[in-house]
DNA sequence: CGACGGATTGAAGCACCTCAACGGGAGTGG
DNA sequence: CCACTCCCGTTGAGGTGCTTCAATCCGTCG
């Protein structure tokens, strides 16, 4: 996250929060003990499986959410099957930055995730009660919008090397193997890389290879790479 | 704009913004008028012909700006040369939403523009103050989130038709020609059509042409146009 | 082991791009 | 007023990068 806070001060032993791994990333960790543990008895934790949606497109968009463990997907259907996913979500990242009544997309677990989740009345009362919270809000909403602009320029006008070359530095930025710092997991499936690029999963396929073959990247298993030549891979990211 | 301020009392004669056309629109809506005086009197109003670039990527974010006539482009360019457009801001339309020390995007006059030009600073503490402006800032945010996403979805799956067909709807609903309710403009060029779509300019001309010649629009000039069968082209736009 | 689902590889097709020529309105100068 | 030019947009012909369709591979799980 952009301005992430630092040095929080340790929680007591019993407060809701002390366990939490993602406190200061989330949104939350602006949030001091007290208002912190009020903010938390506001909402449960809720647990989806892979594959389970979280909130449907066009629903009522009656709660937000805070994402301590595993992994979103934010995607939209075209009629015929077509879809597109606009982002994924990991933990720390949150879920509901909309003034709309519906959710604009859907939001689906890619791998079993675990959620803090607010009613959306609730936490809106919150906010207004919490200037810092307000503002902390703002600067997610800046940095996803300009992660999404971002992403508007590899849609609209890089090739398929180009798209996968970003992909796997982002990746190897956010997602680090069990295995060592060296190493990558693919932590969603080549359909939902292709849907997040503009690709098909042939291409993503062909392309991943294509980097296998020139010795910038090599796969330590399907679901996880190393890179071999970082400048490389940096070169034909940007075109 | 997703939640504008509405029935905004009227200003004193001698108010800097009384003549505003987009008070309404604008973030600054959600002021009352000492404070909006005090806000305006901390920046310039600034004026930019047709090419003027207003903010260039990498340039320090050291002000913010409120659109209030003509059009600017939010673009990023590859190394090579190859342009995206992220956006276009309309009257109304904030340009500085980030939390970073430089701007991400150049933002370039499509049209002899005017703007209301704020330090950042002092923005960033007047919004300390003002908390229905911070949270008016993250409605704005939000919604401008919702879009860049909306269009991920058309740059990273729909065809060249539809990306067209779409685009014009969107015209139809911002840019009414002062001929007439039915008319629309072009207020941007084909090349600007073609970097906001990830299309080259042939294709958009090829595009405009089909659906001339297939009767869903007619052209009432090269910079503007007229939708016969509406129906026919949101079919079109949603595949 | 066999079956299943996700991933890879191959071959052919097509949507959009590239390159090139042409058209037409606006501005300029005679 | 026309001739000229410039720029933007349009149209045409051929090329290509990604897709489509299809077959095969491979790890997982009953």
């Amino acid at each position: 996250m952009a301005s992430r806070a630092v040095n929080l001060p340790d929680l007591e032993h019993d407060h809701p929060c002390f366990d939490c791994a993602v406190r200061e990333l989330a949104v939350c960790g602006v949030l001091e003990s007290a208002a912190l543990r009020a903010f938390k008895e506001g909402g449960p934790t809720v647990h989806y499986d892979t594959g389970d949606t979280v909130v449907f497109e066009a629903d009522q968009a009656a709660n937000v959410y805070s994402l301590t463990h595993g992994l979103l997907r934010l995607s939209k259907l075209l009629p015929d099957g077509r879809r597109q996913i606009a982002g994924f979500l990991f933990p720390g990242d949150f879920l509901g930055i909309t003034m709309e009544e519906e959710h604009a997309f859907t939001a689906e677990a890619v791998a079993p995730s675990t959620l803090c989740k607010f009613p959306r009345r609730q936490f809106d009362e919150f906010i207004a009660r919490h200037p810092a919270l307000e503002r902390r809000l703002y600067a997610v909403a800046a940095h996803e919008l300009a992660a999404a602009r971002q992403q508007l320029v590899l849609l609209g006008r890089k090739t398929a090397t180009e798209r996968i070359a970003s992909f796997l530095l982002m990746l190897a930025g956010r997602c680090q193997s069990v295995r060592g710092i060296e190493e990558t997991d693919f932590p969603m499936s080549r359909a939902d890389i292709a849907d997040y690029l503009g690709l098909r999963i042939e291409t993503v396929s062909r392309e991943i290879s294509a980097l296998k073959a020139a010795r910038v990247i090599q796969l330590t298993s399907r679901q996880s790479f190393r890179i071999i030549d970082r400048e490389r891979l940096e070169q034909l990211a940007e075109g």
